[in-house]
DNA sequence: CACGTTGTCGACCGAACGTTCGGTTTACGG
DNA sequence: CCGTAAACCGAACGTTCGGTCGACAACGTG
């Protein structure tokens, strides 16, 4: 052992924090407990801390709610812009686009997990709010524009099942768990990574329905 | 008009409350601002009393929710002791519990919106939690049967499906607002109430899916 | 080894929280 | 018109809330 690697002489600070650091604590807990159910005491016990530490690296508990909605707002509107969302026909640009919510779904878990619970208490839950109404109206006309291409069936508007698959999906976060294994690790050839497959059966189940065939 | 049915002669109270009549109130803000996020001076407020009148009515803002979350879980319960529940193949009671669910939802929407928004900060909301587990176990069980019957398809985990297709009906609390007749009311023939309609287009999509045929 | 930076702490603040209490108003049967 | 029970109120309780402040320890750099 290099003398690098002693153990630190003070065992009074087992962990120093930064901004992005205590993100990630005070996401788990809001996720646990909800936003407006997590006290600056909750947060503080949670990381070791105090909460006078907190204010150093944030401006507060609603700077530290707008940090994590925006990572988890980014990425699913950077979907909207990739090559599969724009080209093609409009079946499958949708097929893409709902494919690879997925998966940013899981890759964010926990921030996409708190944007689908925001209330609209605050200003920065009133703004997620609005940007999610965006989200879901480019998507809608997306599926309006598939059901015109006779690529889905007319006997359903598309306003509803836009907001039924898109509720399907979004109902991942009460449940899943990702295992150890990160996703872009070496697996062997034919092995789909968890988030892939749980897109699979997302789109199965949404194109083709459960009944047997 | 009878005498009985005279206007109140004194106009500065506008109503008076039970506790049924409190906690739809009640009911109608938490869903608004969330549980944690209402305080009792927002319920006094938005029911046109003070703080102290409520604590006539109830023991306290847990005992509301608990009232509440009853509302929800009674009827959904209910349901899977239907006669369509528990006779026929597995497909027809899967179809049927399915078809009530959405019903039921729909019928006590406030409450069963309150009740899929249960954290589990309180002991309220943790029975609620142990409840809903059991009710999910439930139904999982019966889509496994409907599976093994060679009714479903068996390329998709049932638990999976369940959950998928819970999923999107619970996600029916986010958008879905009651117009203004009842179902009750008398209809055309052949004119399906709302509920129904809708209950419809749950079926077709988790059964069928959305692709054109 | 002095220095500024970074992270942490305990003590504290005013406001809001859920809840309690003693007393007042209202509706109504006798 | 009186008596009573239900409904209500204003004021206050003790606690917890989100947030502030000044001091201090650890550390990399000159």
């Amino acid at each position: 052992m290099l003398a690098s690697m002693a153990a630190p002489q003070s065992a009074r600070r087992v962990q120093r924090y930064d901004t992005a650091s205590l993100l990630q604590v005070a996401v788990r807990v809001f996720t646990e407990r909800g936003y407006d159910g997590t006290s600056m005491e909750d947060l503080a016990r949670a990381a070791g801390v105090t909460k006078s530490s907190i204010y150093h690296h944030v401006d507060g508990k609603e700077h530290l709610l707008r940090l994590a909605l925006e990572r988890a707002l980014n990425p699913l509107f950077a979907v909207l812009e990739e090559p599969g969302a724009t080209k093609g026909t409009a079946l499958d640009r949708l097929e893409h686009v709902l494919r690879r919510e997925v998966e940013v779904l899981v890759a964010e878990l926990p921030h996409v997990t708190l944007l689908l619970r925001v209330r609209g208490n605050t200003d920065t839950e009133r703004w997620a709010l609005q940007r999610r109404r965006e989200f879901d109206a480019l998507v809608a006309a997306l599926a309006g524009e598939a059901v015109r291409e006779g690529a889905l069936r007319d006997d359903l508007d598309p306003a509803l099942i836009t907001r039924l698959v898109f509720g399907m999906i979004n109902s991942v976060v009460e449940w899943y768990r990702p295992d150890g294994a990160r996703d872009g690790e070496d697996r062997p050839d034919g092995v789909r990574p968890p988030a892939a497959r749980l897109a699979d059966a997302v789109l199965a189940l949404s194109l083709d329905g459960l009944r047997a065939r």
